[in-house]
This record gives structure tokens, C-alpha cells and sequence, in this order.
RNA sequence: GGGGCUGUAGCUCAAUUGGUUAGAGCACCGGACUGUCGAUCCGGAGGUUGCGGGUUCGAGCCCCGUCGGCCUCGCCA
């Protein structure tokens, strides 16, 4: 070992030992006859002391220090003289005077600093990630990646869980999310595809008796990125048998708790149950933010015999009028703010958005007011209930627009207003997903979760007059606005899957060519089973508090699934090509 | 595929209505300084304003194209 000690550890308890400690200069303070440098690691800093009259050839060599150089300092723990301690420094009560030191490797003048108060644009940081994982707050974020997976090992092992790796190189099957594919050398033209998620190996491990799974697995999406959304990314991965939904939800309620245990100390709240359809009618999501109300309301009886046009017409024509109240923000909001909002929801398909200030108990005040009677207007209010001094919004769409609208002008309202505690943790289960919607592009019904998801058996026949309202045994854990775990109780009989495959669209040929090994596995005795899956990457996003899935990846790829630090994607040699039996027929640029 | 924002010194930013030699802080280089902790003080060097075209007497600023980054709609079983 190069070191005994490291930079975070050495408290006044450590007067009078001598250390060897290594890192990279984070600070200098050059006063000739006294040099002071922080030393860095990933445990924490510490002051390193060169006084001239201690050895001169040392202190010559510490004044030549530059950011980021790397130095291995042997030297004295000595308490700071009284008054000039460092509260900042979890170790500012000593100091460690040099008595030698290496220079174990010098640093190029960084391209940026590494300062988290002033930070370099990401795409720079991005390119030289190994300087930006230096930061403090990203390797914070690190070490917390490391301890929920921990957490989530620990606790699944005390339960008898068994963690099982599944393949990377898989079969490409149709249905959800763009494959990444790797050609096959020794197969011409044949491809592998990497997983989108570990789904039908996890169901068969149940069909193979391993009654409780789990996996921290990496999953391949090509589809486009998102602040939360990276084409590789990390799923807490469960499948259990002999299960219902119950068991899931009480197995997957406990890991929460244990994580918010282990990783804040602290017991977590109350995590609810809301159907689907309750979410949409209160929240316009699926994956409402609960950290605050400002639920929707309903406008559609008063809208349709009040006598502002847009509003009855949508009723008429089948759509909603909903609305939600911004408390006390009436005069926070100007008439060009309101014009931003008005942008925004256009965004999500809004045609437009209305509002009414609250004028008194009884009154509004809005461009549009006049198309109401005073008997609306209060009514609205109280619908609302609405006082003096508040700001209402209303979206007059379809059901599906004003969802979609409203939902997210809740969300940046709430942001605006801090309308919520960053970090606090609101948990709650969605549950009764529709099982199928119908896709107006392709002609065809959908499965909304996946096509292994089991009807609520008593919606069966429902099949035959409206699929539409089918329920799925799914269920989807919501946490801060993000979906942060999803999974089901799987189909188990082959009859019923082939069903399903049928209903959705897939001839009985495709799916035995496509779905043939799961089919067939079904049929092997399939035991009732049922799970989960986990968005790692989004749970240490809300434990850290970041809203960047880039932060809490320690090599993450761009909007354009581009590494900027190793330049992947690249071309390849007209070698590899060749063994790889492909041609590139790319667009000319 | 669509919408929005963005690119000026190594970094973060500024630059009036299109007008002189594109500035500042930090970093870097040199110097001073024995208790600093965002050290301080003095001095210096540092620019293809992402790239290509256009308009203009004159472009960092206007126009067209293009490349990269970020947010977002669609997409993400």
C-alpha cells in the first residue's frame, strides 16, 4: 500500500501519529514560507502543511504543485493552531505536517475544474468523464449506486431469492422497444439482440422451479434518450411463483422501505394504492407526482350549459373540460407567463389553455369571464374551491389531451411554486392498467404492458365486446412523478398466451416462430407466477436528488447514444465488416 | 421525424441598434508573501466568436446551410 490512511478519515483523535496519505491536489495555497495544500479522495479532503522551516526541498517541490497532481505526503497529524480550524472539512480540525513527499504523477492543466459551483458545459465534462467523476457530488451519487444495490442484494437474500444472471445476446422477438442487434459471424445474416429487459428468461427460470428471482440486469432500448431515459440502463429485475399480485406488491413495498432505510435512516411513509383510472381523473398521469395536491377537476356539467363556445362544443363533441387551481398565484403569474403556459401545453395537443383569476368568493376575472353568468362563475369557484387571490386553469380536449395537458402543467406549476420538498420520497402503487389500447397508426390493438400480462379474470369475456376495458393484472410503482418499477402477473397457460399473441395480432404461426420456446415452456407444467422490474438508474436518481440519469451513470451516452469520452460509436475495419458478412449502405453525408 | 434552447480565451460569462484594437472572473506563466482554507497582491501570455456560405462600406450580432450539446413531443411491450 502506497498510503496508511486516507483524506477523510484523520480526526483530532489522530494528534501525534504519522501518516502516509495519497491523492490529487484539490487546492494550493502558496504563502512561500508556508504552503498548504487540500488533498483529495474519494474519501474527503485533508490539509497538508509545507513550512519552509521543517525541509526546504520539499517545501520547493510542494510550491511547483498544480491541480490535480497526484502526490503520495508522509507527515505528522497535528492539531490546527486554536481558532483556525476548518468547520467546512470534516478533518478541519488537523492538519498533517509534510515531512515527505512524491510526486506520483503530474496532471496536465485540466480542461475544465473540477468545481462543482461553476461547472464546465456537460458535453466538455462528458468528453472527460474521468475528471468529472472526481467531483465529490457525482462520486457521492456513485457510492449511493453501490449502496441500493447492496440494499437490494441483501434484502432479497434474506428472502431466499436466488440472483441468476441471464443473456446478454438474445433473440430478437416483435413487439416494445427498438432492438440493439449484434450479427452473427458464424450465421450470415443472422443477428442476436440485446435484451430490452430480462422478460421471458426470468419466466422461464419460474418454469425451471426457481420460484424467486431476482437480477440487477443491464437492458437495451433503441429508442431516443430523455433526462431519464438512457438506451442502457439498469433494472432491479424480480419474478416470483406461486405468487398473486399481493405477494408482489408486500415483497416490493418491503425493498422500498429497506432502501430508504439503509440509504436515509429514515422509515418511509404510507405507499398507496390508486387505480389507473383514479390517477388519470385526479392527476392527468399515470405517473402523478404526489408530493402535492393541485388535483384536476372536472368542468364538463357546467361547461356544457355555460355559454363560452369552445367549452360547450367539446362536450358536445365528447371531450372534457377539466381544470386545475393554482393556490394563490394569480398575481405571481403575468399575462406573458400565462402565454408561456398557453405554449407549453400546446406541446401535449392542448388547443389552447383558459384561466380565470379569482376575483372574490364569487367573482373571476379572465379574457373569457364574460361568457360566463355569475351563477357559472361561482359555481366554477366553488368546484374549485377556489378563493380570492387564486389562478385556475381549464383544458378543453379530449379526455386523453386534457390528461396529458393538465398533468404536466401540474407538474411545472408545482415546480414553480416549490410546491414540494426536493426530497421528500412519495411512493404509491398505480394499479388496474388497461390491458390493451388501441394503436390508431397500425389498425391494431396493443398490449399496454406487455403481451405476457394476465387479464383480470373476470374482465375475460370482455375480450369478445370491449377489449378496451379490459383490466391487466399489472401494476406500475410511481415515486416523485417518475414510473419507477413496473411489472404484472404473467400469463401461465399456453392456451391463454396464444390468445393474447392472436388478439394483439400475431397469427398462431408467428407467434410458435417468434414465442415458440416460451409457448413451448408453458406447456412444461408453468407454475402461476408474477413480477417486477425496477428502474435502478431512477431510484438513485430520487435518493440523490438529481434529475439527470446521466449523473448517476458512472459512463453515460448523449441524446445521441453517443459516448463522448470513447467516440462509440465508430466505423469499423472493412475486416470486421467482411467476417460479419455485412455491407454498409448508409445515407451519404 | 417535429418543437424549443444553446455554441465567444483552457473554463464560466459579457460585448448597446450591425460600427474603433472582442472584455471580465477563474485557470495558466512569472514575481511577492509564514496560518491559508474560493488565500491575497503585482505583472504577463492567451481568440479561426462551432464549421461553411451569404447580405453589408462593415457581421460575434442579420440570413441560409451544417455539426455538436441540452430539454421536449412522437417513440420507449
Amino acid at each position: 500500500m502506497l498510503r496508511t490512511k486516507t483524506c477523510g478519515e484523520l480526526r483530532a483523535s489522530d494528534n501525534g501519529q504519522t501518516v502516509t496519505v495519497c491523492g490529487w491536489v484539490d487546492k494550493y495555497r502558496d504563502h512561500a514560507g508556508i504552503v498548504f495544500i487540500d488533498l483529495r479522495d474519494r474519501y474527503g479532503k485533508l490539509q497538508i502543511k509545507f513550512d519552509l522551516a521543517e525541509n526546504s526541498e520539499i517545501q520547493q517541490l510542494a510550491r511547483s504543485l498544480r491541480y490535480e497532481d497526484v502526490i503520495q505526503v508522509t507527515g505528522m497529524v497535528e492539531p490546527r493552531p486554536a481558532g483556525l480550524e476548518n468547520p467546512k472539512l470534516a478533518t478541519g480540525a488537523i492538519e498533517v505536517l509534510a515531512q515527505d513527499m512524491t510526486l506520483l504523477n503530474k496532471c496536465k492543466t485540466p480542461p475544465f475544474e473540477i468545481d462543482s459551483s461553476n461547472l464546465a458545459n456537460e458535453e466538455l465534462r462528458l468528453k472527460y468523464r474521468f475528471l468529472d467523476l472526481r467531483r465529490p457530488e457525482l462520486q457521492e451519487l456513485m457510492i449511493l449506486r453501490h449502496k441500493l444495490c447492496k440494499s437490494t442484494r441483501d434484502y432479497f437474500d434474506e428472502l431466499g431469492f436466488l440472483e441468476i444472471e441471464t443473456p446478454i445476446m438474445g433473440r430478437s422477438t416483435p413487439e416494445g422497444a427498438r432492438d440493439y442487434l449484434v450479427p452473427s459471424r458464424v450465421h450470415a445474416g443472422m443477428f442476436y439482440a440485446l435484451p430490452q429487459s430480462p422478460q421471458l428468461y426470468k419466466q422461464i427460470l419460474m418454469v425451471a422451479g426457481y420460484d424467486r428471482y431476482f437480477q440487477i440486469a443491464r437492458c437495451f432500448r433503441d429508442e431516443d434518450l430523455r433526462a431519464d431515459r438512457q438506451p442502457e440502463f439498469t433494472q432491479i429485475d424480480v419474478e416470483m411463483a406461486f405468487v398473486q399480485r399481493e405477494d408482489i406488491l408486500q415483497t416490493i413495498d418491503g425493498l422500498i422501505r429497506r432502501m430508504v432505510k439503509d440509504l436515509r435512516g429514515e422509515e418511509l411513509g404510507e405507499i398507496v394504492r390508486l387505480t389507473h383510472a383514479e390517477v388519470m381523473e385526479r392527476f392527468g398521469s399515470d405517473k402523478p407526482d404526489l408530493r402535492f395536491g393541485m388535483e384536476l377537476h372536472d368542468l364538463g356539467d357546467i361547461a356544457t350549459a355555460c355559454g363560452f363556445s369552445v367549452f360547450n362544443s367539446t362536450i358536445q363533441n365528447g371531450g372534457r373540460v377539466r381544470g386545475l387551481k393554482a393556490d394563490g398565484a394569480a398575481e405571481k403569474y403575468s399575462r406573458k407567463n400565462i402565454d408561456e403556459l398557453t405554449e407549453f401545453v400546446k406541446n401535449y395537443g392542448a388547443k389552447g389553455l383558459a384561466f380565470f383569476r379569482v376575483k372574490s368568493a364569487t367573482e373571476l376575472d379572465s379574457p373569457i369571464a364574460k361568457f360566463f353568468s355569475a351563477e357559472d362563475q361561482a359555481k366554477i369557484i366553488a368546484r374549485f374551491d377556489a378563493k380570492q387571490g387564486d389562478l385556475l386553469f381549464c383544458v378543453a380536449d379530449t379526455n386523453k389531451v386534457s390528461s396529458a395537458a393538465l398533468g404536466a402543467l401540474r407538474n411545472r406549476l408545482a415546480k414553480e411554486l416549490n410546491l414540494y420538498d426536493p426530497k421528500t420520497m412519495k411512493v404509491a402503487w398505480v394499479l388496474d392498467f388497461p390491458m390493451y389500447a388501441w394503436n390508431e397508426e397500425e389498425n391494431r390493438w396493443e398490449a399496454e404492458h406487455h403481451p405476457f400480462c394476465q387479464p383480470v379474470d373476470e374482465d375475460i369475456p370482455l375480450f369478445e365486446t370491449d377489449p378496451g376495458k379490459i383490466r391487466a393484472q399489472s401494476y406500475d410503482l410511481v415515486c416523485n412523478g417518475y414510473e419507477a418499477a413496473s411489472g404484472s402477473v404473467r400469463i401461465h397457460d399456453p392456451a391463454v398466451q396464444q390468445k393474447v399473441f392472436n388478439f394483439i395480432g400475431i397469427t398462431p404461426d408467428e407467434a410458435e416462430s417468434r414465442f415458440g420456446f416460451l409457448l413451448d415452456a408453458l406447456r412444461y407444467g408453468a407454475p402461476p407466477h408474477a413480477g417486477i422490474a425496477l428502474g435502478l438508474d431512477r431510484w438513485v436518481m430520487m435518493f440523490g436528488g438529481s434529475d439527470n440519469i446521466r449523473d448517476v451513470i458512472a459512463f453515460p451516452k448523449t441524446q445521441k447514444a453517443a459516448d463522448m469520452m470513447t467516440g462509440a460509436p465508430s466505423d469499423v475495419d472493412a475486416r470486421q465488416l467482411r467476417d460479419l458478412h455485412i455491407k454498409i449502405d448508409a445515407p451519404a453525408t
